[in-house]
DNA sequence: TCCCAGGCAAGGC
DNA sequence: GCCTTGCATGGG
């Protein structure tokens, strides 16, 4: 059951919600996990606190209304994982991180943050946005908000090297004066999903990969597959050797159908996080 | 230490 | 079109 008041979101757990799972499934960076083992999130311009109580998940933050959007407590999950399980090697990973959402990020938040995931490690994409946020972001009183657009477009490569990002710096200041001076992401939405991916392709340092993330992780599709290195790695064997990177990506992606977006984050997880 | 990371762009064929 | 190569940085 999920019960929404004006400060809080309770969520029994019953309900498909694991706050380690969803945020150390690699979809998002701008989390910490707190000694207390409570959770404190980031997300655009909001923050929110989720404890964990005996019976049930809370969590805290003055805008409810965005956080039952982000989190996605508007799909059932259930019903998700129903129609996924039968099919192949999904199972363990399910019971691994049963307790996935997939989050409803902002737009601009998720694709500046996976042009900085290319060939990194997620250890140091947190600590790049972090530094990003605490230098271009609005001090709230404890968090920074995500950088605009055109805060982002204001500074130049130099700026994006000393926050650590390397040779993705270009990338960075390319896409957000793209963004800043028209490129419309909401726009992006009203495309079906392959003409989508191909217009965020169009942005500096956006392939395949990054594309995929971004359309699964704040455009709501879920009729994408990305493959990364650790997807490659495991999958090679268990993709009837379709290995190279855009064919195991259309054999997966067809595998698992219009789910493979959760597919894909459920066995992501499990394999990462070595539970397989 | 040395390999590697939620890949991409550019250049060669 | 497909394949190879170079790439900045620091975590483990």
């Amino acid at each position: 059951m999920i019960t929404v008041t004006n400060s809080e979101i309770i969520i029994t757990k019953d309900e498909r919600f694991e706050p380690r799972a969803i945020f150390e499934c690699g979809q998002v960076f701008r989390y910490e996990r707190l000694d207390s083992g409570e959770y404190h999130i980031c997300a655009g311009r909001e923050a929110a606190l989720i404890k964990d109580t005996r019976d049930e998940y809370r969590i805290i933050t003055d805008n409810t209304t965005y956080f039952y959007n982000y989190f996605d407590f508007g799909t059932d999950y259930s019903k998700i994982i129903d129609s996924l399980i039968d099919k192949p090697m999904i199972k363990q990973s399910v019971a691994f991180g049963g307790g996935i959402r997939i989050l409803r990020q902002e737009r601009f938040e998720c694709l500046i943050s996976f042009i900085i995931s290319a060939n990194n490690n997620i250890a140091r994409i947190r600590g790049i946005i972090e530094r990003l946020t605490a230098a271009l972001g609005e001090n709230r009183g404890g968090y920074y908000t995500f950088p605009t657009p055109e805060s982002m477009a204001n500074a130049d490569t130099e700026f994006y090297k000393m926050l650590g990002a390397g040779y993705r710096a270009r990338y960075l200041v390319e896409t957000a004066r793209q963004v800043a001076s028209g490129f419309d992401l909401d726009s992006v939405q009203s495309l079906d999903t392959k003409a989508a991916k191909n217009r965020l392709m169009s942005l500096s340092g956006v392939g395949s990969k990054v594309a995929d993330c971004v359309l699964l992780f704040s455009y709501g599709r879920k009729d994408v597959f990305p493959v990364d290195t650790w997807i490659k790695k495991t999958y090679c064997k268990l993709s009837n050797n379709i290995c190279s990177t855009e064919a195991m990506r259309e054999y997966l992606l067809k595998l698992y159908g219009e789910y493979a977006g959760y597919a894909q984050q459920y066995l992501f997880y499990a394999h990462r996080g070595g539970a397989i």
